[in-house]
DNA sequence: GCAATGAGCGTC
DNA sequence: ACGCTCATTGCT
């Protein structure tokens, strides 16, 4: 058919008549990673180079191929002499474009972060690189950043492991760390300090952070301490072609220090020397999209592979990274007492109960203690703002023991007990039923679930200092960050009170705040609730003023509380410590690697399991139709934890192989184990 | 006994 | 969405 019709010089496939192609003289074969979903076809396949591609087909372009018949996009890794393969070859059709949007460094990144989650590699180039927009990619070309002066880091004095760290990374070492940043510590001017110390040595750097708010201040600190043009933001929230035109000024080395969210992780930076991962505890560090990776889990690959530093900092410190302090792998850097205290507000905990209710009327309207009603008094006289952290809703409360309100969990796995649909205690692990629960502690046999009021206690706080401005921030659900448009920045200085949810609290520097959600927080089954409880309300302390200055924080908990005792002596790294052992002591990640596989009751039953695998369950999936969607979870020794993934990989890519089409999620260490 | 047809499968 | 295998069908 249609013989008369030949090919331009410029055809699609290269070659020079119809039919006809010749291999490229040197390294005629192209090892191509084909972007299919399927997980047994998770590797690369080998492709003749035509003589015509030659030039164009580069390590890390874009491509497309003839995949059992259909085209398909495809990355190059690599160009080599020769293949393994033993059938016939295909041909490279087409280029998609000269940029090489895949280094050598992040394809090896992403390959051992779908190692390590039981994903494909495709799934995570998915996340690691931004889709290609061509008007962005014929923007200007080539400008190095330029090498800033290396920076005074004297803030780190603070910190008597401060300034050995920041030599480290003038002298270019892979060191790891993990900073507790003090309260009131002007944190993104220290992670700017780290960030040009090492672009001054003409290396690049990632720094990680939670949300957009976070992206803006760490990125005026370091603008600000090496000029406009040394930092670029990679964050979503800007049109795809603005993302990929910053992006691409990374790939091309128009710029060494990036500051991004999640997924900046990723970020094509040349050269890296220091990766930073600001407050690991905060949730929106764990990606929801296929393999789940955690950033934590991102950078900690990329520093074994490409020799980074990494800096895990945070007001508070999470079990995960207390892990890597305790097995060696990374050094902390933290106050010394003194200095700590200094800095400190001081931080007074008045339990719920507590028959010290105010004898004031106006504070006893506000149902509030009589100190926390003082400390809002005090610094409002001061002409300071008072901050009143409030829970979010959606949290969902836990069982607790009726008479010591110890945590009820099960007997059988030490899963946390909840009332699930049916209105039975059972285990929202292993869904074992409880009948006649006792509790360990005190052997009372009643059970309670936290309560939350505390936000009308807020709004009658208002009420209680009637004439005073009145600023509230966030407001939306547990699972709800996206309502920027009631979160405040900041607030104007001068007396206020400033009701907040975690999280949303507006910078400024508050004479008091007032932590009325350690019931809501405390009350939480997530296995994460007391760090995540000891996290937000650092995170609301830090911005107190010193103790020395009138600075006070109120939490409304129970004293004898561990997170509350933390907070009291502003020691997140023994609150960690005292975590992780207590996470070892109930089989608990990451003492532990678990799994949690999602899928239909008859799915998750045909599932075979290695012998040193305890499963746990299945329960009920909240929020799924009930019946329709159990989860079940797999418990390993962390020894066996690379065992339980392969044996996850091997058991997906049997799934794709012959073509199962029941729903199956898999998710390694995941953050949330109900 | 053997070509013609079609479904299923692997995928370079 | 191609090209291979292998089964079934239909004709001599």
């Amino acid at each position: 058919m249609t013989s008369g019709v030949t090919s331009t010089r410029h055809g699609k496939a290269g070659r020079s008549r119809r039919g006809q192609r010749s291999p490229a003289a040197t390294l005629p074969i192209a090892r191509v990673y084909v972007d299919v979903p399927l997980a047994h076809l998770d590797r690369p396949f080998d492709y003749l180079v035509p003589a015509q591609l030659d030039d164009s087909a580069q390590h890390g372009v874009r491509l497309r191929v003839r995949f059992a018949g259909r085209l398909v996009d495809g990355w190059l890794l690599d160009r080599v002499e020769r293949s393994d393969h033993a059938g016939r070859l295909g041909w490279i059709e087409r280029v998609v474009s000269p940029e090489p949007v895949l280094s050598p460094q992040v394809a090896a990144l992403a390959r051992a972060v779908a190692d390590r989650c039981a994903g494909t590699m495709n799934d995570v180039l998915r996340l690691a690189v931004p889709p290609r927009h061509a008007r962005a990619e014929a923007g200007p070309g080539v400008a190095t950043a330029a090498t800033p002066a290396r920076p005074a880091v004297d803030g780190w004095r603070s910190y008597p492991r401060g300034p050995a760290f920041m030599e480290a990374l003038h002298q270019g070492r892979a060191a790891h760390a993990c900073w507790q940043a003090l309260p009131g510590e002007d944190w993104p001017a220290r992670l700017a300090e780290a960030a040009v110390t090492v672009a001054a040595t003409g290396r690049g750097a990632v720094l990680v952070v939670p949300d957009h708010r976070d992206t803006a201040r760490l990125h005026a600190a370091i603008a600000a301490l090496a000029g406009p043009d040394a930092v670029v933001t990679l964050a979503a929230g800007v049109g795809p072609e603005q993302r990929y035109r910053q992006w691409l000024a990374v790939r091309r080395g128009a710029v060494r220090i990036v500051v991004g969210t999640r997924a900046a992780a990723f970020a094509p930076v040349a050269d890296l020397g220091l990766m930073v991962l600001w407050d690991d505890g905060d949730d929106l560090h764990a990606e929801p999209r296929a393999p789940y990776p955690h950033t934590r889990l991102v950078l900690g690959q990329r520093a074994v592979l490409e020799g980074a530093a990494l800096l895990v900092a945070g007001r508070a410190r999470t079990a995960e990274t207390q892990l890597s302090v305790e097995t060696g792998w990374a050094h902390e850097i933290v106050a010394a007492r003194d200095v700590v205290r200094a800095a400190a507000p001081r931080i007074t905990a008045i339990g719920e109960d507590d028959a010290q209710l105010a004898r004031d009327p106006m504070a006893r309207a506000a149902r509030l203690p009589t100190v926390a009603f003082d400390a809002a008094r005090a610094a409002l006289s001061r002409d300071r703002p008072v901050l009143v952290q409030v829970p979010r809703r959606g949290y969902v409360p836990a069982l607790a023991c009726g008479q010591c309100r110890a945590p009820a969990r099960c007997r059988r796995c030490a899963g946390p007990l909840g009332l699930p649909v049916a209105g039975e205690v059972a285990c929202r692990w292993c869904g074992a039923p409880e009948a006649r629960y006792s509790c360990p502690a005190c052997g009372d046999a009643r059970l309670r679930a936290a309560v939350t009021g505390a936000r009308r206690t807020a709004e009658e706080l208002g009420r209680a200092f009637a004439g005073v401005t009145l600023y509230t921030s966030g407001g939306g659900s547990a699972a709800d960050r996206t309502n920027a448009g009631k979160v405040l920045a900041d607030i104007p200085p001068g007396p206020s009170l400033v009701i907040a949810t975690p999280g949303a609290e507006p910078l400024a520097e508050y004479g008091a705040a007032l932590l009325l959600d350690a019931a809501a927080l405390l009350g939480r089954s997530s296995l994460r609730a007391a760090e995540e409880a000891l996290r937000r309300w650092m995170a609301a302390a830090a911005m107190v003023e010193p103790a020395t200055h009138g600075g006070r924080v109120v939490v409304v908990a129970e004293a004898s509380l561990r997170p509350v005792q933390a907070l009291i002596r502003w020691d997140a790294a023994g609150h960690a410590s005292a975590e992780l052992a207590a996470r070892a002591e109930l089989g608990f990640p990451p003492a532990v690697r678990m799994a949690a596989l999602d899928g239909a009751p008859e799915t998750l039953a045909s599932l075979e399991f290695p012998d040193r695998v305890e499963v746990l369950g299945p329960v009920a999936v909240p929020g799924q139709a009930e019946g329709a969607r159990e989860r079940v979870l797999l418990r390993v020794p962390r020894a066996d934890g690379s065992a339980l993934v392969t044996a996850l990989a091997a058991l997906q890519a049997e799934r794709s192989a012959r073509k199962a089409t029941d729903f199956l999620r898999v998710e390694l260490d995941p953050q949330e184990v109900t």
